[in-house]
DNA sequence: CCAAAAGTGTTCATCGTACACCCATGT
DNA sequence: ACATGGGTGTACGATGAACACTTTTGG
């Protein structure tokens, strides 16, 4: 009753680029991990599994970020499957890449310091095992598309934020200044920000107002088919 | 010195969703065949076939292509992985799909008919095996994007083409009119396109004028941080 | 009172869109 | 001469980009 005998399995694995931010960070971050095994021990990686036999790939994807973070309902994509078969010196491995994306504050510290992880600022990104380095710079680029079209950017912000830390967050993403009032005006007139009566007052001595983004009027807008784009 | 044993190896196939036109064609078609073998022997199916060892999964695609149509230096892009666990009853087979554009006059049509391909018009798309549906829809939606921003479109017509038929090509991939003027100044004020003296006199009798896609145009263009935008 | 960040409007150029008629020619 | 598809220009509204000053308040 196995069909498929005779053709060559494979070692599947997941790799995970963790995107996060801190909503007074300037930069995104990265978290990358030492490796602990052979080979390339000690090196920079990212965080990675095989997948088993019983689950999908977006389960083992889930798997992963959950052991390294404590977080569930982690907003994650697939973004590549990279099969060279030399691009493991250890052994022939077809690894699918994931990109999630992570509010720093929220996750488990001790958990991610457990497994040796780090959060890294993109610009201090450093060597990274075999063709992690790609990983990560295909992941940049599929998110500064993506988040350009869809109302992903606030999965990297708590529940509550202002427009400036918005505005910040942007930034960091495309590495590149905004107008605030231009910046402002766009996000606002897209009418998906209930605005609440709360400040922020931390950062300014005048403080700014906290928005919560409504992903209920998100989903109705689609209906009429809306174009989140900023 | 297997650093990774004692994980589960897994069967890897590649799917090719592989989108064709003609140069007077007014809708898109895909390449798909009759199965000759279990399980779903007889069904719809989109060509596939499995990883080798030796190979990566770029030259698997390549090779399953070149298998059917017998055209190399096919314009491909990695699409998406499939992981479901019981995505095929044949036992568990993680799938990575593949898009490729052919301009339907240059394959090989014995070639295909020898492996029982047939070309679709999407509008008469059949039910397919397993999760090749979702296969075929990830991959019209992803060409439909990518042809908006890249200059992919003259993958699907020969060398030599008419405003008319560059214009009833972008109508198959979106489904939807343009208007003609527009049209034809969209394109030919990014400068990519070269007039030639000839006519293409088949579908009318005024007779359209030739053009040519300058592919050293458009890397020079993007050099100086040009967009591509249709 | 002053430093530091939040908040606010207008102008201008550009781009996308809508729209209708003449042209060339094979039959 | 006529039917068929090819080829052309303009006007208007919408959108994105540039730009500078006032407000609030903790120290």
């Amino acid at each position: 009753m196995d069909f498929y005998a005779n053709h060559t399995r494979i070692l599947v694995a997941v790799d995970s680029i963790i995107f996060g931010f801190n909503e007074n960070d300037t930069e995104l971050k990265v978290l990358l991990l030492k490796r602990k095994f052979e080979p390339a021990k000690g090196e920079w990686s990212l965080m990675g599994g095989f997948v088993r036999p019983e689950e999908s790939l977006d389960e083992a994807a889930q798997r992963i970020v959950l052991q390294l973070t404590g977080l569930d309902n982690v907003y994650m994509e697939q973004l590549y499957s990279f099969g060279d078969p030399d691009r493991d010196p250890g052994g022939r491995i077809i690894s699918v890449s994931y990109v999630s994306l992570i509010k720093i504050n929220e996750y488990d510290r001790e958990l991610a310091k457990h497994h040796g992880a780090f959060w890294i600022p993109l610009s201090e990104l450093p060597k990274l095992i075999f063709d992690h380095n790609d990983m990560v710079s295909k992941a940049l680029r599929k998110l500064r598309i993506r988040a350009r079209t869809q109302p992903i950017g606030f999965e990297l912000l708590p529940e509550k934020f202002t427009i400036p830390q918005l505005q910040r967050l942007y930034e960091a993403i495309y590495q590149a200044p905004f107008d605030k009032r231009n910046f402002r005006r766009k996000v606002l007139t897209m009418g998906l920000l209930d605005k609440l009566d709360e400040k922020e007052k931390e950062t300014s001595k005048k403080g700014a107002y906290y928005y919560k983004f409504n992903a209920t009027k998100y989903e109705e807008l689609l209906q009429g088919g809306f174009n989140f784009e900023l």
